[in-house]
DNA sequence: CGCTGTTTAGACTGATCAGTCTAAAAATGG
DNA sequence: CCATTTTTAGACTGATCAGTCTAAACAGCG
């Protein structure tokens, strides 16, 4: 019990991470799991409690290291527009240069699981929360340095750039090509301009 | 064969329909499809091919049935702006009378299978594509009687509020509130302000 | 009424699913 | 090197899935 090994144990969750971001959690079986993980079914079981809360602990993941850990990042640029701007062309680039086309695991769980369980909608409802506060703040923050307009009102522009994003999000899986998602975000810095 | 029964079948469709949109591809069984048509077992393999056929069946009827029928009403009102912003709020009213948040069965679909079928991929994208063409000769309209500013771009500018609607059609499941949703919509009319 | 072809009723099939359980293996601490 | 505890291997369970098939009911028409 002193000997631990988390290590395994996050590496197993990031594996399933990836299995449930690109099939999505009912088109996902345990034998994927399995498969994905290296893991044995009695492993599994034992490690996690079993699909449901593996996927809540690779939705978890997720919103920490790449949806939270993107804007942590972006926090390091000084210019408020140009971390909007960076925002949308990092989503453009993740969007255009995935070969699976996955999209963001937050929107496509908002999506997946609409009413079904409280745990992962309050999960899902945060990470979409962060995100627009972040922009709020980053609105905030220009204006403050008079590098954006005060005209423009924080709290909804910043919650129509995060539907700009999922429409990205969304869009980016298929039906908008490369042409198309530029359009999107050249608007969406129209709407801080 | 003379005689008839497309009035059931095109009921049968529509019930299906109901069902998909509300629960979603996979989790809708033929078991809820018999029960929502009341068609027996056989009847329906016999009628339709088989669960996806149906499922092409109850999209396409969606398609047309609520996606383009609304559009076409909204052409029946003169001023563009207005056609925009009251598309708007009709998307929102949905978002914000249906109890099951069912959302757009589109959207739905678009992250549900996003490569699995080209045949549905083809049926989402020209749906999207509808929209995308309605508002941008909409716009362009606008410009047209000097009712809309000259300097937006009527193709970026449509594409952004496909986005928009997309965004309030994702978060509106669950994700946004009513305020919140107001706000994208408030955002949108700036677009083309 | 009786013949023909279609529609219904529902049992059945084989596959797959998430999750459990037992027994063997491995690793710990003494 | 042994005893205790955890981990692994994989057979197994019961449920559910989409789809098929046979036999009975039921049309239409002569």
């Amino acid at each position: 019990m002193p000997w631990e090994k988390t290590f395994e144990i996050q590496d197993a969750v990031d594996k399933a991470m990836q299995v449930f971001w690109a099939k999505g959690y009912v088109d996902t079986s345990i034998a994927d799991l399995l498969e994905a993980t290296g893991l044995k079914r009695s492993s599994l079981y034992n490690a996690f409690g079993g699909k449901r809360d593996l996927f809540v602990k690779a939705l978890r993941k997720y919103d920490l290291e790449n949806s939270r850990a993107t804007l942590s990042k972006l926090e390091a640029i000084e210019d408020p527009h140009q971390v909007i701007q960076t925002l949308f062309e990092g989503v453009i680039q993740e969007a255009l240069t995935d070969p699976d086309h996955k999209g963001c695991l937050l929107v496509n769980t908002s999506l997946e699981l609409p009413t079904h369980d409280k745990e992962i909608q309050t999960l899902v409802k945060t990470g979409f929360q962060a995100v627009e506060a972040f922009l709020k703040r980053q609105i905030e923050l220009g204006q403050a340095r008079s590098e954006l307009p005060e005209s423009i009102d924080p709290q909804e522009t910043a919650r129509a750039l995060v539907a700009l994003i999922t429409g990205i999000r969304v869009l980016g899986r298929g039906v908008f090509e490369e042409s198309a998602l530029r359009s999107i975000a050249a608007q969406a810095l129209r709407l801080i301009a």
